[in-house]
DNA sequence: TTGAAAGCGCTAACAG
DNA sequence: CTGTTAGCGCTTTCAA
């Protein structure tokens, strides 16, 4: 481990021009310079990029806040994440919420005091104070996927056309009985699936169709499926992904057939569907895009560039086998 | 956003009491620290911990380098790592290579000048150039899942063992043809994917039994699945879930049943296997504990205790409905 | 119990 | 073209 200091003892030369050297900066004699990084490159300096955060004022890293890991979707948003922020020349440090809203505080608390020069946040926190907090961290910030206000730049999608949608695809093969399936978090709400419950009761009020909601912490502990009592054609419209794949286990389990006997559809697209049977019909998210997205927009407002406050981005509803 | 310094200030005081409060170190009178502390909560100090890291020496970071975060095998030991991490008060900077070894010495190299505490590395380099630079970059290292050499920690399974054992619950079943699906990088070798196969000959020689072998980049790309022109019960061993899923999606569109007509075998208990049916019989990796283990031993290290060179943890044979 | 000073490794501004 | 100096925010001696 050597330092640019110890170059420059080495060097007999003042550490001004070591700097001028190392860092490609004009006003320097090509020999001092060819030398000076010749005696680096064999004591194998590599710069102290603690030190450089601290004079520069920035560190080149962005902080990112999920939910959740365990969710499929936000483990692609991440790599999404890592890959375009490289390319920006950032890194990135990554903090779990664990969908409780005092740890995502602390999160953010954390990711401030390691001066990250921007943060994204999909976030379960919500509110005046929230945004209050947000205000006075004086890091700038995107949320992603999950509204938080107009003040808070935001990426995603709209979830209430989505919904919209797929129930029109749902209704469109026929099915005559609709169940939203959403899921609730235990104290916190989630923008995004309230979003999508939302967009569910207005599609069935434009549509004047009556649809059953059935809201629960964990579907595979909701035993009573009674949308399948009655002797309609019926479809469950998940919330998401995930909570489609537990709903077609619980009813593999039951013996109930899909599409046969009911219908099934997610939301996200998230990529092990490509694994499951029958294949899922869904509603595309864009993850890819928007975690790209997503650093490009924090690194213009890192930049003071201007920015839309809100980008939406395309989603699509995507067939499948589970709908017939 | 305000300093220790700009706090002694306002107080009055010198900096370096005004830090004895901060840090709750001793030689302080109560009332002082009392005054201190009301306004730094006040004012909405957050201590920066870049700067602290500069005069400390030290980051409280980790940094993990993973070879891909596609496959969900990484996304859990990612979690893992994290949860552990946030517990012991470290931070994760993650990276991911890409499996290119090339990609793998940047992501190495950013992190020491990251000024890491430590490195958890799941690495696609082998050889001597590859120890000889682990060493130059005198930071604390561990190895997970994929073994480097006797000189760098590591922690994982005994991934022969464990694929003998695998063998032997299909012979036991009553297949008679047995077929290894393994996995090549394009460049690189991968010890932990190396030692399965090595493992699955070693089985076959001492079980005299005739396995046969099928190695490729892309399982799906492969149209010729000899094996399954004999007449024999066949079952497929592959090298992990992925890969088993990808060759189980093949047959499916092949219109080969599983397991009716040939049996299938994974290795890892990746958690989307929850989603899958037929249930994939597999052979469970303790990603979660190596994740927590890592840390634990990582930040032994960085404290200069003594760890074990190897650990190496238990793995276990899951049944499943792939094989019958 | 408090203050003053030096320094972590690097950059930037100015002077020579 | 090169050297000097000051300073980023914090910690850590050593004196007072």
């Amino acid at each position: 481990v050597i330092t640019s200091k110890e170059i420059a003892e080495i060097c007999k030369i003042s550490r001004g021009t070591v700097d001028r050297a190392l860092n490609n900066r004009p006003g320097i004699n090509a020999k001092t310079k060819e030398y000076i990084l010749k005696v680096a490159e064999e004591m194998g300096y590599k710069p102290n990029l603690v030190a450089q955060s601290l004079v520069k004022g920035r560190t080149m890293t962005i902080g990112v806040v999920v939910l959740d890991l365990n969710n499929r979707f936000f483990s692609q948003l991440l790599i999404s994440i890592e890959r375009k922020a490289k390319e920006s020349n950032y890194f990135v440090y990554f903090t779990v919420a664990n969908s409780d809203s005092e740890e995502e505080i602390n999160c953010i608390n954390h990711l401030v005091s390691r001066q990250v020069d921007g943060i994204i946040l999909y976030s379960v926190n919500q509110g005046k104070d929230f945004l209050n907090f947000l205000d006075k961290i004086n890091t700038p910030l995107i949320s992603v996927c999950n509204y938080i206000s107009d003040d808070v730049p935001f990426i995603g999608i709209d979830d209430q056309q989505a919904i919209k949608e797929a129930c029109k695809t749902i209704l469109d093969k026929g099915y005559t009985s609709i169940v939203y399936v959403g899921l609730a978090l235990k104290q916190h709400h989630i923008t995004a699936l309230e979003d999508r419950l939302m967009g569910f009761r207005k599609a069935m009020q434009e549509m004047k169709f009556h649809g059953e909601i059935m809201v629960s912490t964990d579907i595979t502990k909701e035993t009573d499926l009674s949308g399948l009592l009655t002797n309609k054609k019926t479809a469950f419209l998940c919330c998401n992904d995930e909570v489609a794949l537990k709903l077609l286990n619980v009813l593999n389990h039951k013996g109930i057939q899909v599409p046969q006997e009911v219908g099934i559809m997610g939301f996200d697209e998230i990529d092990v569907l490509d694994f499951v049977r029958p294949q899922l019909a869904t509603v595309n998210y864009p993850i890819e895009e928007v975690g790209r997205q997503a650093v490009d927009t924090l690194i213009k407002i890192i930049s003071k560039e201007d920015v839309p406050q809100k980008l939406i981005l395309d989603h699509k509803v995507v067939n499948g086998e589970s709908l017939q």
